[in-house]
RNA sequence: GGUCCGUUCGUCUAGGGGUUAGGACUUCAGAUUUUCAUUCUGGCAACAGGGGUUCGAUUCCCCUACGGACUACCA
């Protein structure tokens, strides 16, 4: 019988979550859904001195924007809540005893100030990795040598002291990774690692395999910073007796700067040009400001997309996929093995995709935001035909105010570049027909504004291209945009009248010749 | 330093013992257009290097180089 797939997202709430999280968070999201599994979220809180305030909502929200969805998580709650492991607290120490009693772990009673001296010393004397291991354990303090008397007095006196997994001298320790394939370490390369804080808290290496075991995970999916530490993993549910049932792993490939020098790191911010958080966050201790996809414009689906493109491909040529279908699609077989540069361009040319596949009215939402905020009233209608000028032009939902002000706002200056070039004494005599003409006009629409246009410049023998770009300037002051009669159309025939009239004025000094 | 992982166009990648090594982004050129953008067409551009194995290797093996991760009472 399959048991049920199960997979965990579970990141340490010290801060905002960054991109590569994000996407590890997306692969096992798409691994659960493809798999009919649960996607479960859980909070690795076990370090109280990196705890910060505002840190879980945030990659809950993060995770919310992104359209994936929980079944299991200390919000929403769950059949093996919690969810924290600060509230799960109790349950680890059993686990660490358990191993101390089958002689897989022991107590060490080292102060931080002899664990120094100790990697002091093995430095000094060229040891190539200083570590408390299989060798080194005999020289310090824990209950392998010490009097048994002692470590008891200790312990019941209340001395600080950690569990240490008692890590064996020489043996092959073999993991099969469903990206990788076999990795072998041997154990001298793994040391003693801690188990139990001396504040009574799990480190993530016991904690994680304590409760993917109580949780029933089947398959952990994370970064390859884990792989390293992965066969230490599979000692720890071989000792505990678990190893029947362990998880399967998957180290994702990481997400690299785009320089391709070294891994995408939170502390990079906005130094890389680039958000590299999904969500706008404010730094509660220094208030320090981080941009986001989010704020930046860019939408859910097209971030999922490129998201799920770093390291991932379907073998097909489709590029665009909706959330459902890169569920449908995706498969651990087809994550490649190697680092994954970040590249921003790609994003930008996944949200142009999905901004264009909008219905002109859902974009005409983001414009009636916007003129909103500038206190503009427009009728949807007008925001509607814009939005559909505009679409093919613009990167971001911000852009269609940005990028079409003049539809709204008289030009105040002109590019000069234009003005130089095309505004001439020929084309001022076009304007002044033009728009002496234009109040005759029965329907004031893009095709009669042509119409008349084209007579005028018939009746003075010129084409046009002549004016069209003079004329782009005197209704808009820009070098360059969508349809210049539809422009005029949704401006109106006062406006345009009147936007004639003002370049005709300001612009005189470049009709000499 | 040690351990582990990796290496196909500038970037993301497909492919796989015999291919004109394919696509996308970027970029360049042309076409269309009243401009710019879009769109369309076309171009530039890659198997890190060296040894094997083989009739044949980019593909399999080894070594080197390079890159990355890890090396805490952090996750």
């Amino acid at each position: 019988m399959e048991r049920e797939v199960r997979v965990r997202f579970a990141p340490s709430p010290t801060g905002p979550l960054h991109i590569g999280g994000v996407r590890t968070a997306l692969y096992n999201y798409l691994f659960a859904k493809k798999m009919g599994g649960k996607m479960i979220l859980r909070i690795e809180d076990t370090d109280q001195n990196r705890f910060v305030p505002g840190a879980e909502d945030y990659i809950i929200e993060a995770l919310n924007w992104c359209g994936i969805t929980l079944d299991e998580s200390p919000v929403t709650g769950g059949p093996y809540a919690p969810y924290r492991q600060s509230e799960r607290k109790p349950m680890y120490m059993q686990y660490a005893l358990q191993l101390v009693e089958s002689g897989h772990a022991y107590y060490a009673f080292d102060t931080a100030e002899e664990l120094d001296e100790m990697r002091e010393r093995l430095k000094a004397a060229k040891v190539a990795t200083p570590q408390y291991n299989a060798i080194t354990r005999a020289t310090m303090k824990n209950s392998l040598t010490l009097p048994e008397d002692e470590v008891k007095r200790r312990l019941e006196s209340g001395d600080p002291y950690v569990i240490r997994l008692k890590v064996p001298r020489k043996e092959e320790v073999r993991l099969k990774d469903m990206i990788r394939g076999w990795v072998m370490v041997h154990s001298s390369a793994i040391d003693d690692k801690v188990l139990m804080k001396s504040d009574g808290m799990p480190t993530y290496h016991l904690a994680n395999i304590v409760d993917d075991h109580l949780m029933e995970i089947t398959h952990v999916i994370r970064g390859e910073e884990w792989l390293p530490s992965a066969p230490l993993h599979v000692l720890l549910y071989r000792y505990l007796g678990w190893e029947d049932t362990m998880p399967e792993f998957a180290h994702l490939p990481l997400l690299l700067k785009p320089d391709g020098n070294g891994k995408l790191s939170k502390r990079d911010g906005d130094k890389l040009g680039f958000p590299v958080f999904p969500l706008r966050w404010t730094d509660p201790f220094s208030g320090e400001l981080s941009s986001g996809y989010r704020e930046a414009g860019y939408l859910p689906e097209a971030f999922v997309n490129f998201l799920a493109f770093l390291g991932w491909n379907p073998g097909t040529q489709q590029e665009i996929f909706s959330l459902q279908e890169l569920a449908q699609e995706f498969s651990v077989e087809r994550i490649g093995k190697s680092g994954t540069r970040f590249d921003i361009q790609k994003a930008r040319w996944f949200n142009e995709q999905y901004l264009r596949a909008k219905p002109d009215a859902e974009l005409a939402t983001y414009l009636l935001a916007a003129l909103e905020e500038h206190q503009i009233t427009c009728t949807p209608e007008k925001a509607e035909k814009i939005a559909g000028l505009m679409k093919e032009r613009v990167s971001f939902p911000q852009d269609f105010w940005q990028e079409a002000a003049y539809f709204f706002v008289a030009p105040t200056e002109y590019s000069e570049k234009v003005a130089s070039k095309k505004w001439n004494v020929q084309a001022v005599e076009v304007f002044q027909d033009f728009k002496n003409e234009i109040p005759a006009l029965a329907d004031f629409n893009a095709d009669a504004v042509k119409e008349l246009l084209l007579q005028i410049l018939e009746r003075r023998g010129m084409k046009i291209g002549q004016v069209m770009q003079a004329l782009r300037l005197a209704a808009t002051g820009a070098e360059a945009g969508p349809d210049l009669m539809q422009i005029i159309e949704v401006i109106g025939k006062e406006e345009t009248i009147s936007r004639i009239e003002t370049a005709i004025a300001k612009l005189g000094h470049y009709a000499t010749a």
